[in-house]
DNA sequence: TGCACGATGAAC
DNA sequence: TTCATCGTGCAC
């Protein structure tokens, strides 16, 4: 297991979004490492996709999302779920990655299919807003000897009021994967 | 200062 | 299919 460097995260959103699929998402607390393996994601390009939280530029909650690559936005939807995403390219571009579902790798007790199950799953909350994935308690990892994977393309989740973004095949997940959230 | 509305999940 | 529940962003 190796820890994915600054560089993996400061390069086009779509590339990183896509090899995102299959790492490890790794967070030890409580006395606990919680690790599960990505098998789902959504991309979120930048100020000029109207899905993405950025589009409406630079705000206290999104000024994680225009900060540098390689920290965790975390957010809180419907008053109620917790949504974890990966920040990308570079500092004031406001792109990322949302991570959408786990297949459970390691002390993983609750289900992880969902971007809100998820963060619940791996005990995410606001806290580790902008927090360091290149730090030790909580980062993205390459597994050891991983295999090429076979990758489908949908349409994101929830944003129909996005006009013409609503449509684009920005959703990627691991074919036949029962931990994906909608098979 | 007030208010409409989600990158959702679970119950009904 | 409906509802819970609240921070955010923007209108006033």
């Amino acid at each position: 297991m190796r820890k994915l460097p600054r560089r993996f995260y400061a390069r086009d959103t779509l590339i990183v979004a896509q090899e995102l699929i299959g790492k490890l998402l790794v967070h030890r607390s409580d006395g606990l490492e919680r690790i599960g393996k990505i098998v789902e994601v959504e991309a979120y390009l930048g100020e000029h996709d109207l899905a993405s939280h950025s589009s409406k530029g630079l705000t206290e909650r999104t000024k994680t999302m225009f900060g540098p690559p390689g920290y965790a936005y975390v957010y809180l939807i419907y008053g109620v779920h917790h949504c974890m995403n990966v920040v990308t390219e570079h500092a004031g571009h406001g792109s990322a990655v949302l991570l959408r579902a786990l297949e459970p790798v390691k002390d993983i007790a609750a289900r992880t299919q969902g971007p809100g199950l998820l963060c619940r799953a791996m005990a995410i909350d606001r806290r580790l807003n902008a927090h360091d994935l290149l730090s030790e308690e909580f980062f993205i990892a390459e597994p050891d000897g991983s295999a090429p994977v076979a990758l489908v393309k949908r349409p994101r989740i929830g944003v129909d009021y996005a006009k013409h973004w609503a449509k684009r095949l920005l959703r990627f997940n691991l074919k036949d994967n029962p931990f994906v959230s909608q098979p």
